[in-house]
DNA sequence: TCAGTTGTTTATAT
DNA sequence: AATATAAACAACTG
């Protein structure tokens, strides 16, 4: 369930179960996967190499180990497994990486996402794109001055990650929801405590998010505590939801509390 | 059978 | 040049 919070998560397990430790094998389990690389070339690339302390930009993760960085993204259904808490493999198992006390797994079903291998940073950088500032790790100072020069819907603008790194859906709507702003509001229109409220809420849920695991479901009061449920209510008003399509993805609303 | 799904890229339109 | 939209990608679930 990889929004920048979920990946957060799967950078710590990363970090707890691989960083420092010497590659053994890349068993690549479905070539495919492995967007820029042939599997032969991922294994000889990392075998006898160790990670070190894995990083995050937005929703990617980003292994180095000694030279190359192994770069991964987790689409709509990716998830990494440790073998010791699942023994065995499951078919939607894409990748592990076996070390001698255990092999991690990249597991995604859908296969949106995947992953790649960069042989510098140089590299690292043309693979990863034109990415905004980290959504937890960007200023005040630069969301608004980011903010000031985007131009269209606030939605858009948050789930885009040219602009800042890591929103997506479910986020960019618990975002607006708690800021009480329409997602179709244009940013021109935002006066300014408004945009300090919308950054100032980006901050605090995000923080909440990567704290809390499962945070969509068990934060209480929140507006994806409810949403998808039939008949769901705003959380704050009792109001019923809207759910509108927007740009391809379903977007939920409370009508009253947002404009 | 059909609609829907937490992401990104591409093509096309504005 | 930016921004908006839909479709495609893939593999399910209800």
């Amino acid at each position: 369930m990889p929004e920048l919070p979920e990946v957060e998560t799967y950078r710590r397990f990363f970090a707890e179960h691989a960083a420092g430790r010497t590659v053994r094998s890349v068993d690549v389990l479905d070539p495919a996967i492995v967007r820029n690389e042939t599997a032969p070339a991922v294994d000889l690339a990392l075998r006898g190499h160790r990670f070190g302390e894995p990083r995050r930009h937005g929703k990617w993760l980003l292994c180095p180990a000694s030279g190359p960085v192994l770069l991964v993204h987790f689409g709509m259904t990716g998830d990494l497994v440790w073998s010791r808490q699942e023994p065995e493999r499951h078919r939607h198992d894409r990748l592990a990486l076996v070390f001698d006390h255990g092999e991690l797994r990249y597991r995604n079903m859908r296969k949106l996402g995947g992953v790649w291998l960069a042989r510098d940073e140089a590299e690292l950088k043309d693979l990863i794109g034109d990415l905004g500032p980290d959504a937890l790790d960007v200023s005040r100072r630069e969301f608004l001055d980011r903010l000031s020069r985007r131009r269209g819907g606030v939605k858009a603008a948050l789930m885009d990650q040219r602009f800042v790194a890591g929103v997506g859906n479910l986020l960019a709507d618990e975002v607006l929801w708690q800021a009480r702003i329409h997602p179709r509001r244009r940013i021109d229109d935002l006066d300014a405590a408004t945009r300090a409220r919308l950054f100032r809420t980006l901050h605090r849920v995000l923080r909440v998010a990567v704290d809390e695991f499962d945070y969509l479901e068990s934060r209480m009061g929140w507006l994806n505590h409810v949403r998808g449920e039939p008949g769901a209510r705003c959380p704050r008003c009792r109001t019923p939801l809207s759910r509108v399509t927007f740009a391809g993805r379903t977007t939920y609303l409370c009508p009253s509390c947002q404009r």
